[in-house]
DNA sequence: AAGTGTGAAGTATTTCACAGCG
DNA sequence: CGCTGTGAAATACTTCACACTT
């Protein structure tokens, strides 16, 4: 059972595997991946361990077989269709964000209750009215939910999401969702999030980082 | 020196206890204050030890002397300046999220280079040319930076507010900024965290959460 | 000599469980 | 009695340090 943190790092190493890929690096260290991803080279090879490949202690990891290696780790058979609920200014956003990024995990259906949002395509993807959402998900397959309504609205939108069989949601909303065991929530919230930074910054408490160096 | 994680579990608090205040609640228990923010009691009393102020086991938290409480533990003094660095799709989302949403805590100048983006107010803020981050900075006071500009531009931002003096950074682009020490940066992998998602939907790996009942 | 994989140690965070209070 | 505050235990995560490989 992989840690929780420890999916976030692959995904990022992932991320930057990938740009490794394009300039046409082969092979790369545990310490250069820490450097790209700001932490230590430990770490790096620790999240590695919940992958299964081995790097060599002479040419360190080859960037295309890992990057193999963390797909099968963590995506899902086949493609995994998303939904978003609440096309204002967020949804959007999030969805201009998301267009294009990872063919095989994709926001395929927008849901808004605004008529003029609906029946639209917007940064890509198809905005249906919100009274359609539970006959999509079982449509299209949906297993993932991203929540950019407002606060007053997202617990509905959760207990809609969860009722269409929805298994994964991630909240942009600022109100912490109830939702049915076996349903996981990860909350952006981004108002605590910038007090958080407005905390530390002002009690000039920003942990222990890598110095800082030319290229990595 | 209090943990990351009570910073922002006390921002959220705070949001629900003004919530509270509004329906004009007096007081609450921790057990309440768990059900709405989804956790344990035991895990709001510990955090609420960082705040000076004491509840009575007859009748838990006075609601309004628990918010000064906090607002004094988390507030610096007067208002902090915040600059918002790259106005495009995420940007706006992110000016209209955070406009007027804490007056202690406030976007006060928002930056592009697009010609047609500049000289504008946006969502209420103005916008300014990117040459002239620096100066404003310091002119406004500015201490904390939001990246959301595209993760080409992410560093040489990050630069810039690290060199007009910025002490924390809340980071959007999808990529690890490289700071000087003292500077504290909060990243939204937005990436990874649908990535999360989506691995721990499929593995059926929520975590264990209290059950749902009425009322909150 | 310089890297990987990993047990063991260290640190951070959550939760238990219970003394003490009103 | 039911709650708060908190040591102590449990758990989660990170880092060290070193045997092993090339």
């Amino acid at each position: 059972m992989i840690p929780e943190r420890t999916i976030a790092h692959l995904s990022l190493y992932r991320r930057l595997l990938d740009d490794l890929l394009r300039s046409d690096r082969e092979c790369v260290y545990s310490y250069e991946l820490a450097s790209l991803s700001r932490n230590k080279p430990a770490q790096v090879r620790r999240d590695l361990m919940a992958v299964d490949y081995a790097g060599s202690s002479a040419r360190g990891y080859e960037v295309d077989a890992l990057v193999e290696s963390i797909d099968r780790t963590l995506d899902g058979p086949g493609r995994t269709g998303v939904a978003l609920v609440g096309v204002g200014n967020l949804g959007r956003a999030v969805l201009h964000f998301f267009m294009g990024r990872r063919k095989r995990l994709e926001i395929v259906a927008a849901f808004d209750h605004a008529p003029e949002k609906v029946d639209r395509v917007i940064h890509g993807c198809p905005v249906y009215p919100i009274e359609r959402l539970g006959a999509l998900l079982a449509e299209k397959g949906i297993s993932l939910g991203i929540v950019t309504v407002p606060a007053s609205e997202a617990q509905k939108v959760a207990d809609l999401l969860a009722l269409g069989g929805v298994k994964g949601i991630l909240n942009f909303a600022p109100v912490p969702l109830r939702v049915p065991r076996g349903v996981y929530v990860e909350a952006v919230d981004m108002t605590a999030l910038l007090e958080k930074v407005a905390f530390f910054a002002r009690k000039g408490q920003a942990p222990e980082r890598l110095p800082i160096e030319e290229e990595g």
